[in-house]
Order: C-alpha cells, then structure tokens, then sequence
DNA sequence: CGATGTCATGACACCGATGTCATAATGATT
DNA sequence: AATCATTATGACATCGGTGTCATGACATCG
C-alpha cells in the first residue's frame, strides 16, 4: 500500500507537501497541489489512519458496547432486536460528527464487557455507550469508570449519565388519548414485574385515570405474567376471560406490548370476538414489524429509540468535549400511534350523525 | 495515557522487555516479568493498537457494510432488520478469531458506499464483507475492487464470491413436507417479482409439485403482489377469495414471507375462517418474533442468516490468508420449521384412531 | 579449558503521518 | 534600496510500539 512518501516522490515533492495538500492547512502552489493530486489519484494512495492517530494521539472514535448483535435466543421475549434502533440514531449522530463507531459485542454475556473495554482502549476510543436491549438496571466493571461513558436504555446505582424511555409518561398519554376516545373501563395486562417498564407505565396508567377522576379498579390490572414464555399464552387467556366475565368487561385492553397484543388477538378471535367492534386493544412498543401489519392496525405508544440513540451519542460527544456531564437520566418520550384496532366513539358518533 | 515507556522506567527495564512481556515472544525472567506486570497494572497502561498496527502493517480489522442499522423507513417491507442475524454469525466468527469488526452503514443510500470503503481503507481493513438486506442483485462500485470483498446476502454479475440463501431449495423443502402431510392442492402466494428470491422459490414449489407428480395448477399460484405496502392488503384479500371460491379450494396456502402470513391470518380470520381447520397456512423466513407469537404458531422455513453470516466471515478471513477464492455462490440451506398452522392428515388420522 | 549455545536484556532504527522550525522566493512598504 | 510580511516548500523530530542486532552472563560439551 502506497505511503505518503511515495507521493511525494512521484509528484517531485516532500512529504510535509502531500501532508498540507491532504489537510489543507497551509497554502500549497497550485500547480504543485495538482501534481500531488494526480500522484495520489494514480497510487491509489489512502493515508494510515494508525499513522494519524499516533501523532494526534486523537482516535475519533466511539465504542459501542451492545447485546443487540449476538443477542442469543434463549430469551424469546427478547428475538425482535428493536433495540437496534439506538444503534440506528447513534450511527447517525457519528457519521455527521465525521466519528468512527466500533461496534463491540457481550456475545450475551455481561462478562465479556471488561476484555470489551480493554478492546475499546487499545484503540484509544474517547467514549463509550452502553446500550441495553430493553429499559433495565445494570452494574458496570469499574474498568468502566476511566472511560466517557453513556448508558442507553439503562441505568445504574452510581448516577452515571443515562438516556431512557420515559414509560410512565407514555402509558399515562395513551391512556388519557383512549378516555378522549370515549373510553373509561380501560384493562392494563402489565409486563412482568422484572421489567422496569412494567411499573413505570402501571404509574402513567393511574395518573391518567386519576387525572380524569376515573376510581381506579383493581378487577381492570391482572396481576402481572410470569417471563416464561411457553406459560405465558395459557395466562394470557385466563387473564382475558377474567376480564370478559367483569360485570362491566374494558371497552379497551392496553397489553404489555406489541408482541403480547399480537397473542392476544390471536385468542381474542379463536373466542369469536372481532377487534375493534367487540373490544379495542392498544399495544406498546410501536413495533411497526406488527403495530401496522396487524388487521386491523395496531395502537399503541412508540419506545422512541432512534431518538435515544441521537441523544446518547450527542451526550457523549459532549462529555468528550468537556467533562461535563448530567446527574439526571435524560427521559425521551414517544408519541401514540393511533391506528384503528381501538373504537373512537366519538368519531363513530359523528360519522352516524353524517350518514 | 500511559506509554510503554512508562512501563520501562517504572519497572526499570527497557521498553523492548516490556514489549517482550507484553507478546510473549521471546523469554523473560520472571523476577523481570513480575516487575513489568506490577508496573503495567498499577499504570493502567494499555497498548496503543495504532502504533502495533503501524509497525506489523497488519490492522487486524475486517469491514462490514450494511444498511441494517440505518435503514430508512421508506420501505416498511424491511422494518424487520432480519438481517441483523447475519451481522451476529459474522460477529460470532470474528470475536472467536480475535478480529476487529468495523461497521460502517450505507444510510440507505447506496451512493454513500465509495465513502465507507475510503474510510475502511484508512484504517487498513484487511477485507470487507457487504451485507444486504434481502437476497438481491447488486453492482459495487469499481473501487471496491482493491481488497477481498464478500458479498453476504446478495451478488453481483462479476462473481464476486457471495453467500446466499437456497430460496430454491427452502422452498421445495417446505412444499414435499406439505405433500408428506397429504396436502395436494398447494397454493402458493409469491412475493412480488421484484424480489430474486420470488423466482427461486416459484422454481423450488414447481420442483416439489413435479417430483410428486401433482400437476401445476396456476389457479394455485395467483400473479405476483405488488410491493406497493397499502395496497398489499386488497390484492391479498382479493387473491385469498380467488383461492377459496376455486372448485377445489387450496388445503394450504403457502406466503411469501411471514409478515405475508400475519397479514393473511387476520383477513381469513376477519373472513370467518379458522386456521388450521379450515386451511392451513405456511410462511417464510422463519422471523420468530412473528412465526412463534402468533396464534396458532406459524409453519415456516429458515432464512438461515446465523449460518450465512458465519460463512461469509470464515470465506473472508480465508481469502484474507490467501488470495484464492471461489467462483460459485455459496447456498445456505434453512430447516422447515413445522407448527399447528398447518394441518398434518396423517398425525390427525394417528390421532383418531388412538382416541 | 576454550568453543559453542542459550538466555536475558538493551540500543537503535523504523513504520507513516504531522508539528516545528528553517529557508528561499516573492511582493509590499517605507 | 532596504526592510518586512507573506507564500511556498523542505528537513527533521516525534508519536508508541516492535524487528534486528548486539552484548554479557552462564551452562554445556568435546
């Protein structure tokens, strides 16, 4: 591979010339920029990047610690990887800061992440950004602690600067967009209690319906499912028909999420109800894989990763810049996608007042 | 950060024994070693790969093209990022053979590819492997040409060596299983034309059908869809009650893919018809999140993406050693993963006969 | 006992860029 | 015309490792 010597030698010139030429930071005749330019062009000549870095002793680049890649399946909840969204945004934030992402993998193991760091510091990454595959607490190795670091969609127990979902908000404007809808006995299947999520949005869920001097009723929020996937179908359908048998059975069922509101269309059919006229569903995630091709289409609350990620990386080219760096999680919020497997009484009252 | 020097005035040796202790590579005294480990550890130094790599010439660095991660949202036909899988089985490989992974990201713009391969060749990428999103023809541009390239996923008209998947094969699996579970009018509703593996897989249900000796009915395989998203759901419905108003009516109707399948179920649902009893449904691509959810659990083939990302990965690092490399496609086979969407006659005659 | 071989270590050059400083040529200013 | 500023270029050191070669201390062998 050709060196910056050599296109100094073709084009007649030295190699602090061919260096100027390639950064522009000095005035170089014009004619003898154009025989390095055409030297260059005929090598093929691409400068060393590890050259560069040595003598700037600046990398520019990132690390990315993910589970999202080799995510391994023995976690079926888990199979989508919506979470590459993040990884989405962070890469877009990157490209446009000219920064080089290095994507490094757990491999499903969190014991990985120490030789994942030591990786990460060979090749003098300047920051790192945790990424987690669904809202969660975690603990990072102290090595961690030497390094810029973001937590994306997680959080620990040492303030460390993180960017989450903000579940309980976005639960609590789905809710109160469906008692806008008309709707006041509104069912909760809630995530299991593992999930962080699960509680959080259980919280936007009673403001909404406290907010609108809705009483809350118990009978209306199952306790929550189990994470065991094979038993989870066979709850699910009790849970259902507990709520059907309610003196005043939901008009609506808000589900854990898309996935869950994917089986629960399944059963709620095999029962011979029809999705929105018998019931309406609402879902979480904004799993478009599902949300829109479902019949019909799903509404539910979108898990604004694209965004997260955006934030994360520009947090973390802050915190590059100038140690600084924020005590309190950054919320991100998402918006609801309202699609018709949920009944608008209000919309069908004007629609019968037309025809 | 602390330098290898460093470490030699601090365990005060030379920087050639703290290197020596570092590689392994020629003996050391223990008493010395012992000095230099306790000088690196209570440093915390870090070997800089920028100036290893300068030296051995060697980056240890494998490039990755894709467009999974940024993939834009203008074709909701692959919001899935399926294709993600084959990021992991490269991932897999190259952790196990200690090489660096560099992913760079198209953005959704092909235009973007010179640009990537530019920055790869900065940091010395030893090969580069371009991964599609779904089995498909490509042309790379010209200046691709000057390292070991592997296509994963698709496949250009210069041989370029690819690993692909058996669309053919998959297909023709899936269609003798069907007939072995006494299903002989097998419909079958192929992707738009616009896809390769439309055709392929057109070509692997004709095999089965003809190895069987059941004559081709094209009544069974109704013309291809557009990939026009909104308007899939009518042409669906109106291809679905051109399949069940035929004399004799497909026992099962093999989709396109399995997002196709989720569509199909909701209209024949929405139809009155129940699945399997009524008819049988068949998917492709095996995508769990959609195959495993939904109810009744969807019969489908593999896309075997872990596989064809393995094989991409140890086809580079090959060509990377030597030179050589294949001049045929290599085809990736994928299981039928059999579910309760499909009735199977002869287990269900088994069963009544027990009962 | 001297020759040879192995072990342990260090001095030094080198990889490919770029920062610093020096130098020469040109044009502008007094 | 002498001085100064600006432009255009090159020589050289340097970044942090590692390959090459040299050196001294022992151990082994005929």
């Amino acid at each position: 591979m050709a060196t910056i010597y050599d296109v100094a030698k073709a084009a007649g010139v030295s190699a602090k010339t061919v260096s100027r030429v390639l950064n522009q930071d000095a005035p170089v005749g014009r004619e003898t920029r154009e025989k390095v330019e055409q030297a260059i062009h005929a090598l093929g000549y691409v400068p060393s990047n590890a050259a560069r870095m040595m003598r700037s002793n600046r990398s520019g680049i990132v690390g990315l610690i993910t589970g999202a890649i080799s995510q391994t399946s023995d976690n079926p909840e888990l199979t989508g990887l919506p979470d590459l969204f993040i990884v989405q945004g962070i890469q877009q934030v990157m490209a446009a800061q000219k920064k080089t992402l290095m994507i490094a993998d757990t491999a499903g193991s969190a014991d990985n992440i120490p030789h994942l760091l030591e990786t990460f510091r060979q090749h003098r990454a300047e920051g790192i950004i945790y990424v987690a595959d669904y809202h969660k607490q975690i603990e990072l190795p102290d090595t961690a602690k030497s390094l810029p670091i973001v937590l994306a969609n997680c959080f620990d127990t040492r303030a460390t600067p993180a960017v989450l979902p903000d579940d309980k908000l976005g639960q609590k404007r789905l809710v109160e967009r469906l008692i806008k809808a008309g709707h006041h006995r509104i069912a909760l299947l809630r995530l299991p209690e593992t999930f962080v999520a699960s509680d959080l949005r259980f919280q936007g869920y009673c403001d909404a319906m406290s907010e609108a001097s809705i009483p809350f009723d118990p009978a209306l929020v199952p306790s929550t499912l189990q994470d065991d996937d094979p038993r989870q179908l066979g709850q699910l359908t009790e849970a259902l028909k507990h709520l059907l048998n309610l003196d005043q059975p939901p008009t609506v069922i808000c589900c854990g999420n898309d996935k869950m509101a994917l089986r629960v269309y399944g059963i709620l059919r095999s029962m011979g109800l029809n999705i929105p006229e018998d019931i309406s569903i609402a879902g979480y995630d904004n799993y478009t894989l599902i949300a829109e091709t479902l019949y019909p289409a799903l509404t539910t609350v979108e898990l604004p990763y694209r965004d997260m990620g955006r934030q994360a990386a520009e947090l973390i080219l802050d915190m590059i810049k100038q140690a600084d760096h924020p005590n309190e999680p950054a919320l991100m919020q998402g918006d609801v996608y309202w699609r018709s497997s949920v009944t608008d009484f209000f919309t069908t009252n004007v629609k019968m007042f037309q025809q």
